[in-house]
DNA sequence: TGTGTAAATTGACACTGTGTAAAGTAGGGC
DNA sequence: GCCCTACTTTACACAGTGTCAATTTACACA
């Protein structure tokens, strides 16, 4: 992880990082990062106004070192609404096992923190954003069903493309990543697709 | 409420179940239960080992006194698979927003307390057979999408009717009760049925 | 009328984790 | 030498869960 140089803030980010990958992420205490970033915990308030501005961080500072933009940008290079749906589903369903030990530790703080809300908030708008191209790709091509208005389709395909969805069928149905998202294009593709 | 004549546990289970439908739901600690049921504190802990225990239990209450049973075995009475497969999406569709007040706690504490886990893991396996019987229902009508086992197809009509896919498009699409129903019932339609 | 027992109360306390406050220190720039 | 910034140290407030022990209330039974 090569912390040496990094500035106090990254290495606590780092360390929030770790820590959330870290067993169940139960050991996501202020003070743990604290210790696996090599600064006393009050130098954690220095930095960020509490943990629920922490974790929000940290979802900022691995989408940067993950590139989820760039993951994400393939898709809208699609020459059809098809494709673009594909590769859509993919980018993000391959993007999700990244994110989830800070998703779920985010959601839950969203609970009783506003903030954290509004963070987890701004992410499902930013999916949402995806899912409506998508469908206007569709949409352009004839190919969206006819029943369908666009708004509506985006609704479903958010449903499919969600992290809960995901959650559901990685552990409790118990499909592998690969099965995961065979299903989910399987379902995008009968549910938004003109027959 | 006539919370004359009861037992005390029944007591504090009502007081547990109007504490969580008031307001967000926040208002659910062990002093506010205990203030509601008119007994003291301590008292809960006479009744129930912990939190948990007791959220636990409200969740068996409120399924006993909203009667899930009788709501759901009407789907069973169905004569085709298409027709069980909108019954029992109506039926359980309309039964989460009455127990979405205590899921969405018992969730919660489902994240660090392994009994509040196995409680929730207990109802989705009770859904899940709901959604095995009517895809075998459609199974057996010839009416099964071919490219679909009913493992899978069980798997996917489980997301659809999954409790976190409810909120997502009442909540963050903002469908109401009426518009979910439909959208549910369109998609499991287009997923499981043979075109 | 008294006695035993179960249920509940009272008040105190331990523990965990977040967040705050204040005084002190180490190192760089000038 | 001085100041400034970043960080440390120590201490504490606070909420909420869970525990403990001593006491009270109420009812049943003889």
């Amino acid at each position: 992880m090569s912390e040496v140089r990094m500035s106090t803030r990254e290495r606590i980010l780092a360390s929030a990082h770790s820590a959330l990958l870290d067993g169940d992420g139960l050991s996501a205490r202020m003070s743990d990062i604290a210790r696996l970033a090599g600064v006393s915990r009050q130098a954690l308030y220095l930095h960020f106004e509490s943990r629920s501005a922490l974790l929000v961080a940290t979802t900022r500072y691995v989408d940067e070192i993950e590139d989820v933009n760039s993951r994400l940008a393939a898709s809208r290079a699609a020459t059809n609404g098809r494709e673009r749906l594909n590769l859509f589903i993919t980018a993000w369903g391959n993007y999700i096992p990244v994110i989830h030990p800070i998703a779920r530790v985010l959601l839950a703080a969203a609970e009783t923190d506003a903030a954290a809300a509004e963070a987890w908030a701004d992410r499902a708008a930013a999916v949402r954003q995806g899912c409506a191209a998508a469908v206007a790709a569709l949409a352009r091509d004839g190919d969206l069903a006819p029943d369908l208005n666009e708004r509506s389709a985006t609704d479903q395909l958010c449903v499919l493309q969600s992290y809960r969805t995901w959650e559901q069928l990685r552990f409790e149905a118990g499909l592998d990543q690969r099965a995961y998202l065979d299903v989910v294009i399987r379902m995008a593709h009968r549910v938004l697709i003109r027959d």
